[in-house]
DNA sequence: ATTAGTTCTAGTCAATTTGACTATAACTAC
DNA sequence: GTAGTTATAGTCAAATTGACTAGAACTAAT
């Protein structure tokens, strides 16, 4: 499952969305699900979900993580299906490459309706797991660009735990963190102060699974 | 896996131990390895991970959580292997029950030597969210029994987290903590003052996968 | 019975961090 | 120029943390 940023269509902030794929086969057929497939004999498990969100959607990741292993016994009504669920961040400049059409569609993540399968739970639970990164991580740069503002830092923190908080002490905070780069840069074109641009030098933790290749 | 607290052989404080048992086929005969068995088709995750755990070691742990599936291309030498692997906690009176035989042996978590397949990997992993889940979480009351001491309860964290930490500081911040319930017993039978006894009344929470049966 | 040794437990105090807030800087739009 | 907006620095009290002191309550030894 893949998050991104979008602005909202109402107050054009930017908000939490999810790429979707429609069921075209029974059960569930007509409903929304999460993009995925089957794991092939030759590929670890990282690549075959770096492969499944190719093939479904046309995104590449910039941020991929096993979320956590789904089998009971009754997520699919035809057969029993164990799924390991990996979750992404996707850059606001990948996200717009994304291959939209009549069966995958961007929603917002907090305003989905019945899917397919368990697929409810396990975006809830993805939620729940990407708020505790963000409350303490280093996660939320991948959701920006290379080069950033602290007030939009800020507006993934909003976006993400659902409340505002102070531009000033945010700032004071974020600055503490030895991976945050200033840049002699200022993002121009604004009807105000122009803010100064910053980067993220830290490097995501490897999954344990994929530490060693032999 | 499973982690239970043993007293040390030298200093007598608690350290961390965990099972092993013996390969008694190739590949990687002789050598320790992490007890496991295959997922039949009619049981959860959740289930199967008991189930095994119960008919290598015999024992029953108090909590179990999902750990990391590991499904890289060369984990065994024969052959394509997914392991789903689950972590546990078990109190000393459970651990002391365990079948100890031959083949089935406890070691220090901190002392083990070249074990089959990825088995140091997923051990060093599962140690590193163990302390992870201790610092911020109530995971440690589940390495005591039903009663414990305040001090029982800093020994645990100074085992997991391998650093002593201030008596005093300490109490403060665990009694900080609306789960520990004082009692009006004391432990008798200490050549000091006799502490007092507190319990643990939070639940674990629950794993997504297991949050819902049909 | 007294004393030494041990851990338990409460408390103090300075240093650090957090949250709420104020004020100035630097731009655009009119 | 002036108003409007966001960026950014700084202040100050409240809350938390870390280092430490000291008395309480027991056992063991004399």
């Amino acid at each position: 499952m893949i998050f991104a940023l979008r602005p909202s269509e109402r107050s054009g902030r930017p908000t939490l969305w999810i790429p979707l794929v429609r069921r075209i086969r029974e059960p569930f057929k007509g409903l929304w699900a999460l993009p995925g497939g089957p794991l092939t004999h030759a590929e670890s498990l990282q690549d075959a979900a770096s492969r499944n969100l190719r093939e479904t959607t046309g995104l590449a990741p910039s941020y991929l993580e096993q979320l956590y292993a789904f089998g009971g016994l009754h997520r699919s009504p035809t057969q029993r299906v164990v799924s390991i669920v990996y979750w992404a961040l996707v850059q606001p400049t990948e996200a717009a490459l994304a291959d939209e059409s009549e069966n995958v569609r961007w929603f917002r993540a907090d305003r989905l309706g019945e899917l397919a399968f368990d697929h409810n739970t396990i975006i809830e639970y993805a939620l729940w797991r990407l708020r505790n990164k963000m409350a303490y991580g280093s996660i939320a740069y991948h959701l920006l660009g290379e080069y950033f503002t602290l007030a939009q830092v800020r507006e993934v923190y909003e976006a993400v735990l659902d409340r505002e908080l102070d531009p000033a002490n945010f700032r004071r905070q974020i600055k503490a963190a030895p991976e945050i780069q200033e840049t002699d840069e200022y993002l121009q074109g604004g009807k105000h102060r122009p803010p100064r641009l910053y980067r993220f030098t830290g490097r995501p933790g490897l999954d344990p699974d994929n530490r060693s290749t032999p």
